[in-house]
DNA sequence: TCCTTACATCAATTTTATTTGATGTAACTT
DNA sequence: AAGTTACATCAAATAAAATTGATGTAAGGA
């Protein structure tokens, strides 16, 4: 009845694997870049985006897409436009205030 | 004489590089499962991880070496032995509090 | 309806990362 | 000195990720 909680997170308790996700979409200097821009304009267009970061449009897609499964942002779809902003609860769950501060401008 | 100070970090002044090289260390299964390892036991030989992690001893020294390149770990020379710890300083300086809940056994 | 813009996705290629088994080296042991 | 243990490193093979250019689709405008 009662459900065991560890004190301590070992190998056997820690979901090592959907970490290794969010640091593998944390891994690529682009997409920090786009987490920086987002953390600072807030919500951008694909269209806005891709001359921020010179980067051709089906590249930035799937840079977006692999922070979007990770949930590392959130994606809304207005019109013919796909407005792309920053999960920042979720980042905020995984860097450091250290981190946050560098990388998000309104971090500290 | 004076040297600016950005108030706020963009695209410009945070180094991205920098980052996704410490990111890639950690996005990785096996190397995350080393962190937590290194975090409960210390200190730990080469050949008393290997068995630890099941791992051949070339492929985990392949390992240890990107973790030490990122320098989330430390390592020491003891006779035939390398022994291998965390940097405790620059893995709490990277991963949220909640992060190192979970990962370094007394990380809270 | 036809054209344009905004975007995702796909297939082919290129680049990077990982794995594997072998080899090299240095320090202890006998 | 010869054998053994502990480890790094290397080259070859494999696997995974990223890039590129092309194609498809849906929405909005003329």
């Amino acid at each position: 009845m009662n459900k065991e909680i560890p004190l301590i997170n070992t190998s056997e308790t820690v979901d090592f694997k959907r970490y290794e996700k969010k640091f593998k979409a944390l891994s690529d200097q682009k997409r920090l870049q786009i987490i920086n821009i987002l953390a600072s304009k807030g919500t951008v267009c694909v269209c806005d985006l891709a001359p921020m970061i010179d980067m051709p449009q089906s590249k930035l897609s799937y840079h977006l897409k692999i922070l979007l499964d990770a949930e590392l942002i959130k994606k809304e779809t207005r019109g013919t436009w796909n407005d792309y902003s920053l999960n920042v609860k979720e980042v905020r769950s995984l860097l450091s205030d250290q981190l946050c501060c560098i990388f998000l401008p309104s971090g500290c």
